[in-house]
DNA sequence: GTAGGGTTAG
């Protein structure tokens, strides 16, 4: 307690000129003599108007009061508190200091609603006071020191709980959360159990707190869940709306366990359903199969719930998803209509579907238009341009950006460099991150750096930063590495990146298939072959190309070799003579790409079976002259064959063909591709 | 005889 006295008052910060001064005149004696029933009764008018929230009033009869009493002043302190008007508390705590001598009302009021650099002060004065140690004003003071974005939120809490004479559950519920909310879930848990042993029960919060504290958590983060699912029934307390939802987000993010997700939604009474349990399972429908999102809202609506912007928001990521444009501005026109249209975080929403359903112009028009814009406003637009290969216009809202940059808007202008090869500028941003932007490279920025060079064929000097980066290198990494070697082909770089991958991601088919590729590519089909039956017999899929299109408000499905299409003749019959007119202004198939051991003509008709090709053929048989853009969606990265079609069937057909692969997207128009040809 | 503290799921 002394340290933690003789260390609090060494920090220079802490004094505070004002309260030192009135520190001198604190002592008054507290009035022995009964109040008399005028103040009584002023003190309840004053408190039944500061509880409305009629503050202006409270004070202005405050002001008037001929005697007051430190209840007077509690309640109109405690009136500013609950309110969450900081300024107007702290300075008529500051007023009360030179009248009364605070009392833990007082204090605790304060404390809940200052800033830190007044917390800290008030902080001190508790100490020499000696109240910081009543239950009240500690509580509140580890709330303060959790709540702060300092460094040594933490230690600080701890040194208050530390010194505190009795702990109830609020203490405990406060250091829970401020744990879990600080990524500390581990010593969450340890004090989860230390409080039973202290003797005080758990309640709602407590359980709450703990299990959103564990979503996400890696290793036995789920074990632990697990039991705490377990206790929350064994407790009744699962049948509690919002434990229900904190379960659905653990079950959702720490399992990827869609069907309990939906279970836990389903076994809640109707009647008990909250906007939070609905948004709660659309988030998680939206990730999992977008359109579910969209019928859960409808029902949500049925149920005579009003959705707020959380919903709106989900429902715009659903139809980003879904990659349906028009569905986004078919929400936001709801969004305008239920007046949420200047809701910040809606707008950085829609400047993220936009850009995901191809339309960087929509995204660009929201941008733009909006009245104020935060971080995470600047952080879409940049991942927008990035996405979509726009180099030079990101870095041009990054020198113009006004708000301080973070780890994902370096992240955003790495990738963008990345995207188009602006190796130079790349190395330049990555290298003055640290003492430029006060940003320490993390692994996401590493990952960038080993594309960025990758991808330009400086495969040693990837190979060089993967060595010596300060942390180890993750799946995310060695993938990149691995799609350079891919492009730039070394065999024993392949063969090395292979096995690191397959070690940190032992599911992910990309080291094997390249491996498998690179055999195939030299003509040793039986290696190739054995990597493949290797994979089948410890059950890793390549993912199989998948396309997608919009056709009406209808998206239709191809698979690589289009076989589960219905008019899959038809299509092929039109491929042929697109075909044919391709070749004449140039198509080359690219046959080298396949990989398997058959004769060249059929290598030809696997390449013609691509999922890409298939949809732009039924896309193109089902477009009007005045549609002037067609839009196909990919799940993994385009060929080089299918990117030579696309250039020049653009040309060919007069359209915009804008294809999103696994990477980025590609805008192909008269012939040429946004990409420089460069991905 | 009057005035309190925490968290809470999106």
């Amino acid at each position: 307690m002394i340290t933690a006295l003789t260390s609090l008052l060494t920090k220079p910060c802490l004094l505070h000129l004002t309260l030192s001064r009135q520190l001198s005149r604190y002592i008054h004696p507290i009035s022995a003599a009964p109040p008399s029933p005028d103040l009584y009764f002023s003190n309840h008018f004053i408190n039944m108007n500061a509880k409305r929230g009629q503050l202006e009033l409270a004070h202005q009869l405050f002001d008037k009061m001929p005697d007051k009493n430190i209840f007077s002043w509690t309640i109109l302190i405690s009136g500013y508190s609950h309110h969450g008007k900081s300024a107007q508390c702290s300075q008529l705590f500051s007023q009360m200091l030179s009248h009364h001598r605070p009392n833990d009302f007082a204090y605790a009021s304060v404390l809940s609603v200052c800033d830190h650099r007044h917390g800290l002060q008030v902080h001190t004065f508790a100490l020499k006071t000696g109240f910081d140690s009543w239950i009240y004003v500690a509580n509140a003071l580890v709330s303060m020191y959790w709540k702060k974005n300092i460094h040594d939120a933490g230690f600080e809490a701890w040194r208050v709980f530390h010194a505190m004479d009795s702990r109830n559950l609020i203490t405990y519920n406060s250091m829970i959360s401020g744990l879990g909310t600080h990524g500390q879930c581990d010593k969450a848990l340890t004090l989860f159990i230390s409080m039973q042993r202290d003797g005080i029960e758990f309640d709602r919060t407590t359980l709450l707190t703990l299990v959103s504290s564990l979503c996400g958590r890696p290793n036995d983060g789920f074990m632990c869940f697990l039991q705490l699912h377990c206790l929350c029934i064994k407790t009744g307390l699962s049948l509690d709306v919002g434990v229900k939802t904190a379960l659905i987000k653990g079950y959702s993010i720490s399992a990827k366990e869609f069907n309990a997700c939906r279970k836990l939604f389903l076994e809640t009474n109707s009647k008990d359903r909250d906007v939070i349990l609905w948004t709660e399972i659309m988030t998680v429908s939206a990730e999992w199969d977008p359109q579910q999102a969209l019928i859960l809202f409808n029902q949500m609506r049925k149920d005579d719930l009003r959705p707020d912007h959380y919903v709106f928001s989900v429902l715009i990521k659903a139809c980003a998803n879904l990659v349906m444009e028009q569905a986004v501005s078919a929400v936001y026109c709801r969004v305008i209509i239920a007046g949420f249209d200047n809701v910040l975080e809606l707008s950085n929403v829609l400047i993220h579907g936009y850009a995901r359903c191809g339309s960087i112009h929509n995204a660009e028009r929201v941008f733009d238009e909006m009245p104020k814009r935060d971080i995470v406003s600047w952080n879409s637009i940049l991942k927008a341009y990035a996405v979509h290969g726009k180099a030079e216009e990101a870095l041009g809202f990054f020198r113009r950006m006004d708000v301080a940059p973070d780890e994902t808007t370096l992240v955003a202008i790495l990738s963008s460099c990345s995207h188009a090869g602006m190796i130079k500028e790349g190395i330049t941003i990555f290298d003055s991150m640290e003492n430029k932007y006060g940003i320490l490279p993390k692994l996401d920025h590493y990952a960038c750096m080993v594309d960025i060079l990758g991808r330009a064929g400086h495969l040693s000097e990837a190979e060089k930063i993967i060595r010596q980066m300060p942390m180890e290198p993750d799946h995310v990494i060695w993938s990149a590495f691995l799609g350079a070697c891919r492009k730039h082909g070394d065999a024993n770089l392949t063969e090395f990146a292979s096995l690191k991958l397959k070690e940190l991601d032992p599911e992910n088919s990309l080291g094997y298939v390249l491996v498998s590729n690179i055999y195939c590519s030299n003509n040793s089909f039986n290696e190739g072959g054995f990597i493949r039956m290797k994979m089948n017999e410890i059950g890793v899929k390549k993912e199989p190309g998948l396309s997608w299109t919009e056709i009406g408000n209808r998206v239709h499905e191809f698979a690589s070799g289009g076989q589960r299409h219905p008019q899959i003749k038809e299509i092929l019959q039109n491929m042929e003579v697109l075909l044919q007119q391709l070749k004449k202004i140039g198509y080359v198939p690219e046959t080298n790409l396949v990989l398997f051991d058959v004769e060249e003509e059929h290598k030809e008709e696997q390449l013609y079976h691509h999922s890409e090709k298939l949809a732009l053929v039924f896309a193109l048989m089902n477009a009007s002259d005045s549609n002037r853009v067609i839009k196909i969606i990919k799940n993994i990265r385009i060929c080089l064959d299918c990117h030579n079609f696309m250039r020049l069937a653009s040309k060919f057909v007069g359209k915009v063909i804008v294809v999103r692969d696994a990477n980025r997207f590609h805008h192909f128009k008269e012939g040429e591709c946004s990409c420089n040809d460069y991905w």
